[in-house]
Order: C-alpha cells, then structure tokens, then sequence
DNA sequence: CGGCTTCTTGAAGATATTCAAACCCAGTGG
DNA sequence: CCACTGGGTTTGAATATCTTCAAGAAGCCG
C-alpha cells in the first residue's frame, strides 16, 4: 500500500524569488543578494493523495515545504498500527532533522493531493551559515513544530473520545465551517480510538446535527455547537 | 500553593567558561573570543521542590539551561486540572519560545531541588547572530524538544494506564534500575489517567514485584518486567 | 457485476472514571 | 509527648466509557 517515492512527479525548479507563499515558508526574509547562495535546485512536486514523501529511518538529503494540502507524520508500531503525531499544512516544513544529521524520524505521507518544495539540505545549511535572516525563519519553523506538539497533545490527546473529536473538527475547519475529514483510521490514530469509536462519535454528530454531511467525507460543521463539547467539563 | 520568583535564591554569576556539564549545554561550542559576546551576567539558581521557574503567559527575558534536577511543563485547562506536557532533565533549555519573541507557553515547575542557569535573550541573540557554533547548538536543542514531544505522545500516551506507567518507570530510570519517583496527581497529568489509576496500577507493580518501594517514593524497578509490561501487544 | 476496502452498527467484555471513605504521615500546637 | 490536622495516597463499589469481536452496508475499481 505504502509507495516510495517513485510515482512522485518533480515538476520544475522553483523559482524561490517569485513564491507565491513567501511570507509563510522558510526564505521569506531572504533579500535578492542572499538568492545567489542558492546552488542547488529547489524543485516543485505534486504528491497524490497517499504518495508517501519519506520514511522514517531513512537517511534523508533534503527538506521540504508544504505548499499546499495536507500532510501526515506517522509512526509505526512493531505490531502494524500506526500513531499519527503530527498533521502538516500551507506553510509547514517536513525533515527539519536532518539539520541536525538525523535521518527522517517519521514516514510523511499526503493525504490530500498536496504540493511541496524540495529543498536540499547544503541549501538550508549554507544560507543559515551566510545569512541571519535564515535563522529567524528557521528558529520559527522550529518553533511552530513544537508547539503544535504541545496542542496536539492538549487538544486532541486529552478527554473523552467525543471531546478530542470535536476538537479535530475545529482544527480542520476551515472559516466557514467546511472540513474536509479524513478516514476514520487515520482519524482513530490522531485522537488514540479505535475506528469504531469514531464512527460511533462522528455518527452521534451528525445525528445531533453538530456536523452535517455535505458530501464524500465533506463536513460542514456547527462551530458553536462543537466548542461547547470541546470544552465541556 | 504557586508560588513566584520569590522563593528563588540567586546563587552567583556563572562561570560558563568553565561551566562543569558545557558539553551538554548551549554554550557546548563557544571558543574563547566568542565569550567576549556575552555582555550580561548568567546567574545560577536553585530552585526547591515545588518552586516555579516561570508561568505561561508572561513575558519571558531569559531562557534558562537546567543543570542538575528535574523540572515540569505544564498547561493549566480552565477548570483547574493540569496536564504535563514535558518533562526537562539535565542539559534541557526552558523558555526557548523568547527566541521567537513568543510569551512563556507553559508554567515550568521544579520537581525535585534543582540547579539552573538564567541566560538573558539578549545574550542568545547576539550570540547566534555573531557566532555560527551557537546555531548547531540552538538546532539540536529545538530538535531535541520536538523529538521529546514525539516520544512523549507515542509512549506515554499511548496503550493502557499501565503500559503507560511502565514506560514512564523507564524513562525515569537510572542505569541501575533506581528511581524517584513522582506524585500520583503528576504522574496521573502525565498520562492523561486520573490518580486513582495511577494509585492501583502502582499497587499492582508492586504486589507483582515488577517495582518495590525501598523509600519515600524511591523505587528499585526489574527493567525487564517493565519492558514486557510496555512493549505487551 | 463481483471483489475489495472502508465504514457502520450491535452486543459483550474490559478498562478507566467517579465518588466516597479510610489511611498514612509529617508538621503543629497544646 | 501526644492528639490533631491537612495533604497526598490508597482502596472499594458503582458507573461510564472505550475496546473487542463479529457481521452487515456502502462505496469504489477493475
């Protein structure tokens, strides 16, 4: 089921200069001088929904930024199952270990059709050698990653089932109530539940009219209604 | 109970030259001239059990390297329960959010007497600004707390109360199989169980002779059983 | 249309929580 | 010195919640 990197498609060369995103990814403070740094080409691509991007313990040569999608960090239990620790969007960077020497330390796998910037690692080390305007960047990537460890544990990793569902909703919610959900065992592997547990928790949403089914696992949700579970007592 | 800065004792300008454990701390490779940059005092503290370093929300001027004893992170929910999100050991940095111009997010507390050393922000920031050796250093340490997050969601909130329990007996475990332990209402915010839980999966430990109680919440643990117990499908 | 996976629901059992009460121990003050 | 007090701990019994196992429904792809 899980693939390599084989049906990946690298598109082109990433014109970094032009990122339609800058102001989220990591060169956002960079300046034109600092551009010439840049030896190694930073290359776009498209991953399907289920294209696996790494795998944890391999030796990985580049970073990347999600452009656009969603993105899972998963780790693998001896026995099969698997415990989502993390959800990557827009803006978020992948393998931030191997800065630091470390092979990739979970498999990343999209879960939507999701769009990313390779980025090699010499790139992201030399620029944070020659230019501080890097490290502010990469000091917040750091940052960002922690402590969305931090609301994930709080968030989705404390109270009763319905609860931690509630919460996801809210996190995967867009402005106007639109969500577009996950499958339920990725779901059970993000909130520690069993795919039963969901399905009965999503189901007692939708019955409650908490969360209306608009279409293929597409929610349009009542944000009032879902805080007062989140935060019950 | 809480309690502020008060009760701190500041013991004395550090010596980071010469500090006893530099392999392990921030300032691990600094070189001579690089020492020149730090233009305002590190200070030693100790903190006695109980006493709090600092509490979320405010804003922090100092990141502090922990030196010796055991410290909590821990996150306040409205209806007055906590939840520990990390545990800091010898060679930890707390209050690494400052970096980011971020308040303090969580309230850090001493859990046994411990030793600390205060380092200003200002003192950071120069330091990564002018000297590459401080980068490396600020990496692993942001790695390191990213990992421990990781590690703390997959094995302390993972599987039954006492799978959990086991495993946290091991990751306060010394070589020789010794440990302190900690109150039942911490550890119970550790694990996401309520203390009750806690209390009768001790209990079991003990009567199983998996760990045996050799003083005031001192433990001698059969590493073995508990690897069985934590690592039971 | 099969054949597959994923989702859903049910019923029984296991596990953890809740509420309540007893216990232990260290520190206090008579 | 000892009774008293207050905090954390321990235990029990009833209940709520989640898991497990099993089977049926729904969706998707060749």
């Amino acid at each position: 089921m899980r693939r390599g990197e084989a049906e990946t498609s690298w598109l082109k060369r990433a014109e970094c200069r032009n990122c339609g995103i800058r102001d989220l990814v990591l060169f956002a403070d960079l300046r034109e001088p600092d551009f010439e740094l840049i030896h190694l080409p930073v290359e776009e691509q498209v991953l399907a929904a289920g294209a696996t991007l790494y795998e944890a313990g391999r030796d990985g040569r580049a970073l990347f930024t999600i452009r656009g999608g969603l993105v899972k960090f998963v780790r693998y239990f001896p026995d099969g199952t698997q415990r989502i620790v993390r959800l990557l969007r827009t803006g978020a960077v992948a393998g931030m270990e191997v800065l630091v020497g470390q092979p990739y330390e979970h498999t990343a796998v999209a879960l939507q059709t999701t769009l990313i910037c390779r980025i090699p690692r010499e790139v992201v080390d030399r620029l944070a050698r020659e230019t501080p305007r890097l490290h502010r960047q990469l000091m917040g990537k750091w940052h960002a990653a922690v402590h969305q460890a931090d609301e994930w544990l709080t968030a989705l990793n404390t109270g009763s089932a319905r609860q931690r569902l509630a919460r996801l909703f809210l996190h995967l919610m867009t402005e106007d109530g639109q969500c577009e959900f996950l499958g339920r065992e990725d779901v059970g592997a993000i909130l520690s539940v069993t795919t039963e547990t969901v399905c009965r928790a999503v189901a007692d949403f939708k019955r409650a009219g908490t969360v209306s089914e608009t279409g293929n696992n597409l929610f349009s949700c009542d944000r009032a209604a879902l805080e007062e579970i989140a935060d019950a007592v």
